[in-house]
DNA sequence: CAAGATACGTCAATATGGCTGTCCCATCTT
DNA sequence: AAGATGGGACAGCCATATTGACGTATCTTG
């Protein structure tokens, strides 16, 4: 609502009155792609008894090995509680293991055992899979547009949380 | 794995193996993009204790008045048992109501009220602000590979369901 | 018209993945 | 020595999803 859809006093509107249509596009298109994708690892995940919680953190565990507890939630954005739920279930599996931090001790640095990079290698090709044939007939280009446009989405204070993981590829 | 990201034997790669930092790099704004812009609206919705599967409902009852409850089950892709209860709690709120179909009484067609109305239209009032600033930060050329890439995530099955959502705009 | 398919509702039981609040221990910092 | 921080663990709760079975109204078809 409030949305001057059809009615347009200046030439060019401010671009943060777009057309309620081109909003609803990118909310609708973001819903199905994000779902559909999330959906390509199902498979994969309950042949070990696991869900999507447990992937996410297979997921930034092995984007970032070493990676404190306290950046992971910072990452996921739940509470400890939860995530605490999801590692004691991927360490009972032998697919995550801790160790100390060497320069604070109180941390635990988590880090994928070789089964554990083996497994979210084997979902990681789903996710590809899907990713690669949208990538490419969408064209490079487009590619380009799309992760634009989702850097846009993170707010300015997790932003540089997201360019971390990016930085050392 | 199995992604040879520095080696090429052929000049252009098969567009199937990009290299796999393109691909972290997707789903993690993915990631991220789609559960910030969730995020915005979850205020709203707890005012009326209602979550974010009811705004789901919401939404696309207010994008296809009339929908049948057979065509909201396929567009979530959640059973009818899961719809019934967020439906239940729409209706005793007064934000949806239902009405027989006139070709085929056995349908109920779902609408929203001229409360739902309302409320839908303030929820959407907060995804248009985090979605329009996106898309102005990035351009309209960004906008329009954005919804490509999408687009190519939707399964072929889907996809005509996706269409119809976008023709009558 | 009778038979079957379809649209929708409903009951019961269960799983997943979040949450809050509280308390604890080990370790680092000051 | 005192306090802050990283992490673990308890109990209980909530939201959202699942499966399977069954019931009813209505439409379609032989």
């Amino acid at each position: 609502m409030a949305v001057p859809s059809s009615v347009s006093v200046t030439p060019t509107a401010s671009p943060l009155f777009l057309r309620e249509n081109e909003v609803r596009r990118g909310v609708e298109l973001l819903f199905f792609g994000y779902t559909r994708l999330t959906r390509a690892i199902d498979e994969g995940l309950a042949e070990h008894g696991l869900g999507r919680a447990h992937h996410r953190a297979l997921y930034f565990i092995a984007r970032q090995p070493d990676l404190p507890i306290s950046a992971l939630l910072k990452i996921l954005a739940i509470t400890k509680q939860s995530l605490g739920r999801v590692l004691t279930d991927l360490s009972d599996r032998g697919l995550v293991e801790t160790r100390a931090g060497d320069v604070d001790r109180r941390q635990k640095l988590l880090r994928l055992t070789p089964e554990g990079i083996q497994f979210e290698a084997q979902l990681f090709d789903a996710l590809r899979n899907s990713l690669a044939s949208a990538y490419a007939a969408a064209g490079q280009e487009s590619v380009t547009g799309f992760w634009r446009v989702l850097e846009g989405l993170i707010p300015a204070e997790d932003k540089a949380m997201v360019v971390a993981l990016q930085k050392d590829i």
